[in-house]
DNA sequence: TCAAAAGTGTTTATAATACACCCATGG
DNA sequence: CCATGGGTGTATTATAAACACTTTTGA
């Protein structure tokens, strides 16, 4: 189940609504280091598996008392890792929004899409995946992020022939009802590549 | 061959250089009616056939005297239009660009990525093509914005089973040295769609 | 020895490229 | 009637989904 973490606003505008993360940007200051800066000063969030840049949003009516423009920013972080956050912040099923303030619930929205979008062409599983886990887990991960079911047999060849993941040559033993151990697999680099590149229209060979 | 509208900077910093055309934002402005705007002003282009966010770049260094932000954006204009352009704008071949201005190397080439990109699984041809073309002139359109040559026969196949083109029913008589007459195209819609939105991992069936 | 979980091999579907061949025109 | 440019049909290739079957474990 993919996750956001909101915080509840307790000011207006929008008091008692959800806003992402976010803050604004100090003089000279480089909008990913504001990113990074906000989330460890705010929710305590220091390590982001994957940060890159959305959306410029600009009109002047996202904001009901001031112009204000947002750079939103899609950042994450491994499954495995559970930052301890503050009390008035709290992870969100993306599928249960609740009620959003600004134009964030479409921000959020756009971040889904983006991830799903990458998941297809680029490595990007390796900023949800641990370090190192079975087919079934990845499996269940993609198929969480990508909002359906996901065969991990074909998963499993498609991210092999690809380059994308290498088995650790270690197992995972069974649980309590018994079963084949599982493969430990680990993404072959942690760093953002595209796979993919040519889908179609591809230079002749 | 891909251009960009370039114009010669006559005052510092960076005199002499090339740059993007554009300009600073007005109050409560969107970001997208300040480049239609300054488009209209500056360089006299008034019709985009597409106009797409590309990124916000930050770095406080970026401009030598202040702090500055910039928000680039990929516009396009069909082959056939040759808007008039003042004295100190030029058109410039993406693959000898000049000296520019700033960081306005860099994001002309994201601009051509984009665009690249997008070819592949969008229907964003319309916006470089003429209201109606033939198959060899769209194939040369592909071949030019790509950088590899193009198969007008496999790109034909591939934009109509899509469903991104239309024949018009018409033909345009050869040339001096002969030839057949080749049918005339057109793009069914005019405005951007993805046209293969799961290359991979699709759901299942 | 059976159920459960994981992995492999094989078939099928789809979509794109490569390429040979056919069609329509002007000189 | 031939050169030129355009179009169609077919083979090949590549990639991924679907599915049956095999492997390895715990009870």
């Amino acid at each position: 189940m993919l996750q956001v973490l909101l915080w509840e606003r307790a000011k207006e505008p929008f008091a008692g609504c959800w806003s992402l993360p976010g803050g604004y940007l100090a003089p000279r200051e480089k909008l990913e280091e504001s990113i990074r800066r906000h989330l460890a000063a705010k929710v305590d969030v220091r390590e982001l598996s994957h940060l890159e840049q959305l959306e410029t949003l600009s009109d002047p009516d996202r904001h009901p008392d001031e112009w204000q423009l947002v750079t939103a920013y899609l950042g994450l972080v491994p499954t495995d890792v559970d930052p301890a956050v503050p009390a008035d912040t709290a992870w969100h099923a993306l599928e249960t929004l609740p009620t959003m303030a600004f134009d964030h619930e479409r921000i959020a929205l756009a971040g889904r899409e983006r991830l799903r979008a990458k998941l297809s062409y680029t490595n990007l599983g390796f900023a949800l995946a641990p370090a190192t886990f079975t087919m079934a887990e990845l499996r269940d991960l993609y198929a969480a992020a990508l909002g359906h079911d996901v065969s991990a047999t074909n998963l499993k060849r498609v991210l092999l022939r690809r380059g994308v993941l290498e088995p650790i040559g270690d197992h995972r033993p069974p649980g309590p009802s018994g079963g084949r151990p599982a493969e430990l697999y680990r993404f072959r680099t942690r760093s953002i590549a595209i796979t993919d590149q040519f889908a179609v229209l591809r230079p002749p060979a």
